[in-house]
RNA sequence: GCCCGGAUGGCGAAAUGGGUAGCCGCAGGGGACUUAAAAUCCCCAGGCCGCAAGGCCGUGCUGGUUCGAAUCCAGCUCCGGGCACCA
């Protein structure tokens, strides 16, 4: 064998063999064929934005390592790969280049399925796929046709950010304070008709079925349930006149034990009330004007000044008769609830803010911690429940039964019912872009939104359109749009709206399982690899991509096929992001440059602090904090030159021992050097022991400290603690070099530590188990299980603690007593004890006694 | 603003159910080998005081529970993720 690690020698030799024997290809069993138990292990496919990046290097090592685990345990392993290849970048990446989105993607998935496999994931290749291909996205359109035709996709109008002078819709990514970021015009809202589909229907299963999710982090399945968010409350109708005729305002409230205490309502500035109002009132429609203008994203909205205006129209409380005022505010949003709310001041802060600053009433009616009134300032017990008070025949009830009589009330006098409501709204999918999956829709001035018929499908996307950021290209392509309606012949018009992205990330696990179904959306082959065992992915799509698969997943189990199987993920690792330090320069013009921490000069002081950071030519840059890697701040760190200079095992070691998978990483170059070392010295270890006549004997100590390490390496890789594991292995090595000779620890020891670190680095194991003569293929032996009478000891250390200080420690025969335990304690910390008398011994078997005195 | 996380040496981290805080590494210091460099090997290393023996302090902050708290509880601070058109 060669005496140097030579890693690129060793990676072209593993992969090679790996192609040879197809190592990684899978099957489903056939009748009566012996398999182990199926393992499909999946890791979230990728953007192909061009090269991979650190975060996909760390979510494909973990997958790998399970995988490479699982097969191993004896497991049929299913590990593919494909591209979520449909988006915006893309189109960006058109219009900076004058290339077509489909080439630059096509581009992009060959550079980086070539950085892929020289990182020598266990991937089937035989499964790939790419969301941007018609036998793909045309079962997007099948799916959306089905869904059309049961009223689960449906047409309605949604908000969107306007720019206008582009004459486009933006993305929310593409508002910058409030401005549109090519053409710098302040964004207007507008609506326009879109496509939903109705998640609302399957709200309660999503949420209860969380809690039979046991594989998955509580963390997820917290937020989750509260991004559902059910709550129960009543459903309040306030009557109002309305050019004399009765019109009810309808609101939603979880606190209708407060409703004798609301001396307002206020309608969200898109409400039919505002646009009434407004007509006769210049002061009003300015202000709902203003509000059109102002952010579509819940973030921003939320931290905006709250601003409201009174529309001069009354409504009738509908339990006191009382006329009270309705108010339109820049807080209440249309597309939560009615777009309407009851306001309570005393009990509600941010009623209470909005009354004394335009000076309602605050009519307390609720006996909280600190008494029956609610003096300025907001005091939070001021919302706590308590028994109603100025409530008239209320009063004295508790929360319940207040909500109770009150929803009775309002039922009788056909005013209010108690209601849930959900906080989850349907989900949007028209995407005013052309680098989208087309929205199967053939508009008929005569049969109206006509679905495309199955034997039409796909409708598929010309792929050589450049967009030139004003608008959509589909629509400015008769070829595309002009049609006959499937259904009467007659010239219609097709949809060129596309879908959004998240369609397509929402299925194609299941399609992986089933590569060239070319007659139907999945066959029979995902019933028997979902669902997916283990998911792996960034934390970042904890609610939005599993949400929405979660449903899809649903759809297409209620469609009839993977009958009975619900949850698309059984087990689920959520790897915490890769961050990055971000730096830009003050352009001239006013905007930011941001230029690569990679080309940034910075100087620290000896507490880690910044004191300067300057560009290459010297210019002063400006830090801007640490965050996700991403293309907007340039701050990506380029994996590939740390692939070239020491390999793909030395790049997958770094990132599994740099930290658990489930923590933030911040990125250094720093300390990969050490993981090169590491393997280098085992490569080294290997060669010599090739060489080395063995003894037969073992040597007990260093046996017992392999196994171990075996032992805390096989809890923790059950645990996805897969940095222990790591440095488990380099523990081990260590041991096996501190060996006075060559003997048959050294011999067992290889032969573990080269199977426990194969799945983290198995270029170099896959070469050393086959030149040290253990067999033929590393990936084909056995999991390694530690010995039990290695691991028996005659002696225990015990620590001893005087008053849970330490102060020494024991050696204890194994199998004492606690109470010779504790004497054996005494005698060894006898200085510290005295003459003063031990009141108490707390004996911890095998680990401490703690005497207090 | 709301929801969810996190914080341990100069740095990444370890400590599996409350039981020796800092394993394994990185960066650093000292030494060996070498004409020299690289590579490799050995030693040191949480902070403060001390020649040493040893002592005190120490897991973001302030309190609490406990024989014993990085771990549990309450209240904060700062950082990260998400907030429905980035993926």
């Amino acid at each position: 064998m060669q005496d140097r690690y030579d890693p690129q020698a060793v990676e072209r030799d593993a992969q090679a063999f790996w192609q040879a024997h197809g190592s990684f290809r899978s099957t489903e069993p056939k009748a009566g064929e012996p398999a182990g138990p199926k393992f499909y292990c999946l890791s979230m496919f990728p953007y192909p934005s061009g090269k991979l990046h650190m975060g996909h290097v760390r979510n494909y090592t973990i997958g790998d390592v399970l995988t490479r685990y699982y097969r191993m345990r004896g497991y049929n392993v299913l590990q593919p790969m494909g591209w979520d290849a449909f988006g915006l970048p893309a189109e960006n990446a058109a219009m900076a280049n004058r290339v077509p989105p489909a080439k630059w993607t096509y581009d992009n998935i060959a550079y980086m399925k070539a950085q892929l496999r020289s990182l020598g994931f266990a991937l089937d290749w035989e499964r790939e796929l790419a969301t941007c291909r018609p036998e793909y996205y045309r079962w997007n359109q099948w799916l959306f046709t089905r869904l059309f035709r049961k009223g689960l996709a449906y047409k309605k109008t949604g908000v969107v950010n306007w720019d206008p002078v582009d004459q486009t819709v933006l993305a929310n990514e593409q508002v910058i304070d409030g401005r549109g970021w090519r053409t710098g015009a302040p964004v207007e809202k507008r609506e326009i008709p879109m496509y939903f589909l109705r998640i609302t229907a399957y709200a309660e299963e999503l949420l209860g079925a969380l809690d039979h999710l046991p594989g998955w982090p509580e963390q997820v399945k917290l937020m989750q349930k509260n991004w559902i968010g059910r709550s129960e409350g009543v459903r309040v109708g306030f009557p109002y006149e309305l050019e004399n005729r009765r019109q009810v305002l309808w609101v939603f409230t979880t606190r209708a034990d407060t409703l004798m205490g609301a001396t307002f309502c206020a309608v969200a500035a898109e409400h039919p009330i505002a646009s009434f109002a407004s007509r006769k009132n210049p002061q009003l429609k300015a202000f709902v004007e203003e509000c059109r203008r102002g952010p579509t994203m819940e973030a921003d909205l939320a931290q905006i000044e709250k601003k409201g205006m009174p529309t001069g129209l009354y409504a009738t409380h509908p339990l006191s008769g009382e006329q009270i005022p309705i108010w339109v505010a820049n807080y209440v949003l249309m597309g939560y609830g009615e777009g309407a709310v009851m306001a309570v001041p005393a009990h509600d802060e941010r009623d209470f803010e909005f009354a004394l600053k335009y000076g309602l009433p605050i009519r307390p009616v609720i006996r909280h911690p600190l008494g029956d009134g609610v003096p300025a300032p907001w005091k939070p017990e001021y919302a706590e429940y308590g028994v109603c008070i100025n409530s008239g025949p209320y009063d004295g009830l508790a929360y319940q039964d207040a909500v109770d009589r009150i929803a009775n009330d309002l039922n009788a006098k056909n005013l209010g019912e108690k209601q849930v409501q959900w906080r989850l709204r349907d989900w949007g999918i028209s995407r005013q872009r052309y680098w989208g999956c087309p929205i199967p829709i053939v508009h008929c001035p005569h049969c109206g939104d006509v679905p495309v018929p199955d034997e039409q499908l796909p409708v598929v996307l010309p792929e050589d359109l450049v967009p030139d950021g004003t608008g959509n290209p589909l629509a400015k392509l008769p070829a595309f749009y002009e049609t006959d309606c499937p259904s009467c012949g007659r010239a219609a018009r097709r949809e060129t709206d596309t879908m959004d992205t998240f369609v397509d990330s929402s299925w194609y696990f299941a399609r992986f399982a089933c590569p060239g179904s070319d007659a139907a959306m999945v066959d029979a082959r995902a019933s028997y690899w979902m669902p997916v065992d283990q998911y792996i992915g960034g934390i970042e799509h904890a609610i939005l991509h599993l949400l929405y698969s979660r449903f899809f997943q649903r759809v297409m189990r209620d469609e009839g096929l993977m009958p009975g199987v619900s949850e698309p993920f059984t087990n689920l690792l959520t790897q915490g992001m890769v961050l990055a330090e971000s730096y830009y320069l003050d352009t001239p013009e006013g905007r930011r440059e941001w230029i690569n921490p990679a080309e940034v000069i910075v100087q620290r002081d000896s507490k880690g602090r910044i004191l300067s950071a300057k560009t290459a030519e010297g210019k002063e840059v400006t830090y801007d904090g640490i965050g996700t890697m991403s293309k907007s701040k340039n701050n990506g760190v380029d994996p590939q030159a740390l692939i070239d200079r020491y390999g793909a095992d030395t790049a997958r070691f770094f990132t599994i021992f740099a930290s658990p998978p489930t923590n933030t990483l911040e990125w250094s170059d720093e300390g990969v050097e050490g993981s090169y070392r590491f393997l280098r010295r085992l490569w080294d270890f290997g060669f010599r022991f090739s060489r080395a006549e063995c003894a037969a004997a073992f040597d007990r100590k260093i046996r017992y400290q392999v196994h171990a390490e075996l032992k805390k390496a096989n809890d923790d890789i059950e645990r996805q603690k897969f940095n222990t594991v790591a440095s488990a292995c380099m523990k081990i090595l260590n041991a096996l070099e501190a060996l006075p000779e060559w003997d048959a620890t050294s011999k067992e020891g290889l032969s573990i530590l080269l199977r426990m670190l194969a799945p983290i680095a198995p270029h170099l194991c896959h070469q050393l188990w086959r030149e040290l003569g253990f067999g033929e293929d590393v990936m084909r032996a056995p999991w390694p299980e530690p010995d039990p009478a290695a691991l028996a000891q005659d002696e225990v250390q015990y620590v001893v603690q005087v008053n849970g200080r330490t102060r020494g420690s024991v050696s204890v025969p194994a199998g004492s007593s606690e109470e010779q335990t504790a004497s054996l304690a005494i005698s060894a910390v006898s200085k510290y004890i005295a003459d003063k008398p031990v009141r108490r011994k707390i004996v911890i078997p095998g680990r401490l006694v703690n005497l207090v005195i």
